[in-house]
DNA sequence: ATTATATGAAACCAAAAGGTTTCGTGTCAA
DNA sequence: TTGACACGAAACCTTTTGGTTTCATATAAT
């Protein structure tokens, strides 16, 4: 399956302090977008077009039910982010830190020698 | 400790592809603004706003050797990604959240109930 | 049949983001 | 001391973002 491509990235998408709120609030439950917007300080258009970013990063997933939408969170894209993260994890080992400011004290010319994950966590393929 | 409240928030600033990849190359070892800036398609001046970005979210930090300033990751501010992305792992057990969504089969009104986290993993004391 | 509800699409707008070029300043090298 | 280098600040420009209001459409309720 691997990564389908989004519309939308996932680091993108949850920038947005708004965008964050309704994934927590999604993931209590599914709700419809008058309910949703209810607890937001903005127009229910507002929050409709953060729900379609979320959607496209395939954050969250629409589901009708007679005239209203219903929305749920689809945690899986969060993996991608998780992943990313996991590479910086070997930074928080503090000896290892310390191992390599003690080699940087001697090559100082720049060059780039160690190996680094997908450079920003998408899938870039040139 | 704590979170020390910085200026620019750390989802903001790792959303940009461009900042991502300059995580993942100072984080291999410290670099001067005119050597990082070599491996991209942009001025050096951009770079060097996306490094100022970065560190007013206190992912990297900055030091002056001769007429040269060398950047260098600080993961820290990287746990808050973490913490956050700590509590989507429930969803990622699938049993609960086939539980969920069995219940939420019963309670359509949308009301919210469970409890969520910061809810949207930015320090906001109100 | 008519009216009310739930929602998305469209057009629009101000502010922020991401880039550029130009300029000033501090530091190193001849 | 003169020039080259490394860098940030400033001014500027274009595109994207996050919001608004208005309108159209589908469904539900009377």
């Amino acid at each position: 399956m691997a990564a389908p491509s989004r519309k939308t990235d996932v680091f993108q998408a949850i920038a947005d302090p708004t965008r964050r709120q309704l994934l927590s609030m999604l993931g209590e439950r599914e709700m419809p977008v008058s309910v949703i917007s209810g607890h937001f300080p903005m127009s229910r258009t507002a929050v409709s077009k953060h729900l379609r970013i979320l959607a496209d990063a395939g954050l969250v997933k629409e589901r009708k039910i007679g005239r209203e939408t219903r929305y749920r969170l689809e945690p899986e894209p969060l993996l991608e982010l998780k992943r990313w993260l996991a590479y910086y994890e070997r930074y928080w080992d503090n000896k290892l830190l310390a191992l390599q400011r003690f080699v940087e004290g001697d090559e100082t010319d720049g060059t780039i020698a160690l190996v680094a994950p997908e450079e920003d966590g998408t899938r870039t393929i040139d």
